[in-house]
DNA sequence: CGCTATGTTGATCCATATCAATAAGTGTGG
DNA sequence: CCACACTTATTGATATGGATCAACATAGCG
């Protein structure tokens, strides 16, 4: 692994306070590689042999049934993914796939298992990244049970409005297609709703957005911490 | 605590591993408590002063937001809830309230935290233990992201037959109201997902489930392990 | 035994999916 | 740099799963 990637890496809250010997110890059996955009890194149901780090990029959580598919979470640099698999040597329960050209750090799990037994810091972090990790799930859950597409949206927009800096005009980090997945609805039904939402301000041309009437959208979104704050 | 509790306690996973020293510095803080029914044990939003042990009955878990409420997950003994609220000193994200008349050991939230930071086999143990949470919470979210009412209904019936034992004939552990917001649908439309599996083999009267025919109902549910299987 | 909560059934409505057609991007090779 | 191909996004028409509302049945429970 080059040596540039080593400060990113270390910085993560899951290694930051571990010690250093226990650090090297995972480096060394690290690798970084570069992929493509569209390439299907992990697939579910198959045994974690790596713990997986975006260093650049995008990386798409997917699960499939039934020759459904839906999209799961997305991750971004820097962050790990599938920590809860490798701790428990158990089969990955989603797939992942490469949005864009990305960078990823691989880490075998069995080093991180060894490390895990042999470092209290760094089972004190993982045990903080997973509970993180499950509050996240459960969050999407209640978002997903109880609110209507066109809330889950207009939520989704205030969400990614304050995560780019909380200006009335902001970007789309997604695909409509993918955010549509992401969102538990079709693509013609996002179309829909982005509609839907222009009764209270929202103007979405291409990827851009704009909140005219941020206290009208509100009214409407009715955000919740319990729900949309990502940081507790 | 009635010392009877304690060798229940003791066998969860989360604690068996601990020093001995340290569990009885746990017990020597908690408390155990009766409840009737339909007492409201937590309240999501609050700060999260307890980790809770369900030694006997049946505590449900539930959401709500702008007047809608959904049951996340039910909760039986021997087993602990709102873990990682504890742990992250957060607040709840779910609601807690008893479904009959339960036990529940309470065990303040910072002595759990002091004894993390202080036993390592307990972090260890809390680690895979919210990694099986979370991984809960993962698959709970592919089965209502990618499956119809009626596909969550035919698989829930086929866990739930494994849970029991595995024969054709058991009961349902929960009433129908709560069974139709688990799987994130309206009694009415749970009454009639009833029905609908009647052409598999599927009958219902009152509480009682008898799957007349395993495979024709597989063949419809296709269970997944990946998504049905709540042991790895 | 009657009251109240739970469950069922029917009628209807609504949200969302599906199917189909078109438009708009986006990337590629000439 | 443009033309073409291919993917993504939009729009319309329609179908359908599931919610809602209302009436009734049933079952626990005091």
């Amino acid at each position: 692994m080059p040596d540039s990637d080593y400060p990113d890496i270390r910085e993560l809250d899951i290694f930051k306070d571990m010690q250093n010997e226990h650090f090297q110890s995972l480096m060394r059996g690290a690798y970084v590689q570069n992929f493509p955009a569209q390439i299907e890194l992990i697939t579910e149901g198959e045994p974690s042999d790596f713990l997986h780090i975006v260093l650049s990029g995008t990386v798409d959580l997917f699960s499939t049934w039934n020759n459904r598919e839906t999209s799961m979470a997305t991750v971004r640099p820097i962050s790990t993914f599938i920590l809860a698999a490798t701790i428990k040597d158990a089969p990955y329960l989603m797939s992942a796939r490469t949005l864009e050209k990305s960078r990823i750090a691989l880490i075998p799990s069995q080093d991180v298992r060894a490390v895990f037994d042999a470092d209290n810091d760094f089972a004190r972090a993982i045990v903080t990244e997973l509970a993180q990790c499950y509050r996240s799930v459960i969050k999407a859950q209640k978002d997903l049970k109880l609110r209507s597409s066109l809330e889950r949206l207009a939520n989704y927009l205030l969400r990614q409005q304050k995560r780019s800096g909380g200006a009335p005009s902001f970007d789309l980090a997604l695909e409509k297609r993918r955010l549509a997945s992401v969102l538990g609805m079709t693509p013609e039904n996002l179309s829909r709703a982005i509609k839907g939402l222009q009764p209270y301000g929202v103007m979405v041309t291409g990827t851009h957005v704009t909140i005219e009437d941020q206290d009208d959208l509100e009214r409407f979104a009715k955000p919740n911490p319990l729900i949309d704050d990502h940081t507790t």
